[in-house]
DNA sequence: CGGTCAGTTGACAATATTCAACCGACGTGG
DNA sequence: CCACGTCGGTTGAATATTGTCAACTGACCG
């Protein structure tokens, strides 16, 4: 049995708000550890906000921070040469991002909704990650979860067509939100450049599945999913 | 200036054959520090060869281990519940995979040439990761670099044309090998399940590159890429 | 009021897939 | 030893899917 893993594995902590102002070596459990209460990155971090399509870093600038979001939505992309577009992922409350293997980042990472972050500095990050073993295992858990999405994603990109990977995309976003009426924060041209669709195209298929009654448009950007579309999107993607 | 990272980073080391058997603490200064003569993790494994195209773990399997790649070549890929089969990446000498962020293999992993690895079972090496800095070290960059080789796959299957996969896909495979007259060691239903294509255009693209001289097939597994496809496909990468 | 932006839709074109035939190499069993 | 089946690969013809170009709408803003 396989599923692909939502968008995002880790939820908007929503009630979630265990401080702890004086740092203790190991800070908290293993398992109750998220990077949304850590108060190691919280004494590590100051807070920023950009506004709406702000960047926040360029593709190849030298990584000088990680980055965790604590509200809205950010994207992270790519370009080619003349100027095709291709988002690597959506990021939500509670990632952490900005992950490069060469001190460079690999991403331009761009604000889709007005966004609150906490900014870490590198250095006293990747200090803290030898000094902090819960740290280290939040971090590393974040990474390869980053990286399970990222193949879920080439798997999305290489074998699914238009419709099943608007669905899929749909789906997912649900999950992360845990809303169904679903408020979608991204334009269409950002959903097709992170499906490797034209926005013609993403534009279409939601147009067939409302036709289909498969999903309901509350509003341009509002999503109502039947339960029919949730179900088949899921079972779709459990192995033989 | 962004251009795309082959396919692996790690080369084979070749001649690189400093072993140290005794275990120190650190092992290794920082930049000389190499999965592939790392002391611990030749400590922690024992080897193991595999057949052409046997099976070395099946997705969604516990996992139980890591495996290093000595000699040969593996494929990791997924599958939809309709055979769709996608190959996630091609590994290498000097990789280090099956990384996973739930305990369970997220890939099925398979020979594509007799391969010999080394099994480090999980426990111990996670176990030496808090023991160890410099293997801690090696591990994270390991993973930051499969992040970012598979984020280069997003780009490729999400916005690049057949013909353009197809080439960055035989220039990356040259620059891994570091030969050109190059050796495929996959068939061309691999390289289409890896580039999100069928075996036909996979197979097509080949005869027009062959028409158009920007290679030759000295054998049907034998590539020799003409200077101007090099080039091409690197200056097509770059942002603007 | 005019301009811009996000989105939808239609007509047509480009691209990749599907289905099928065919080839040569290889290995096996009569 | 040869016939036969299988496998990997190539190629052609027809088809399906998605992209391109363009027109149009409604919302929003100065």
């Amino acid at each position: 049995m396989y599923s692909l893993a939502p968008l995002s594995q880790l939820k908007p902590a929503g009630a979630q708000t265990i401080f702890i102002e004086k740092l203790p070596a190991k800070c908290c459990t293993l398992d109750k550890c998220t990077s949304m209460h850590c108060p190691v990155l919280r004494q590590l971090g100051t807070l920023k906000v950009y506004n709406h399509n702000e960047t926040i870093f360029w593709e190849s600038d030298k990584a000088a921070s990680f980055f965790l979001i604590k509200s809205g939505v950010v994207r992270e992309c790519r370009m080619l040469s003349d100027g095709r577009r291709q988002i690597s992922r959506f990021i939500f409350p509670g990632d952490l991002f900005a992950h490069t293997d060469n001190g460079n980042y690999s991403n331009t990472a761009e604000a889709v909704t007005p966004v609150s972050v906490l900014v870490i500095p590198r250095p006293q990050l990747e200090q803290s990650l030898e000094s902090t073993p819960c740290l280290r295992r939040l971090f590393l858990k974040n990474l390869q979860q980053e990286l399970h999405q990222t193949q879920d994603q080439v798997l999305v990109l290489g074998r699914m067509s238009a419709v099943e990977r608007v669905s899929h995309f749909l789906t997912s976003l649900a999950d992360i939100t845990g809303a169904n009426p679903l408020e979608l924060p991204m334009t269409r041209v950002d959903i097709a450049d992170y499906l490797g669709l034209t926005l013609e195209t993403v534009s279409r298929v939601i147009s067939r599945l409302k036709r289909e009654g498969k999903i309901e448009l509350l509003d341009t950007n509002k999503i109502l999913l039947s339960a029919p579309l949730k179900l088949s999107a899921n079972s779709q993607h459990v192995a033989a």
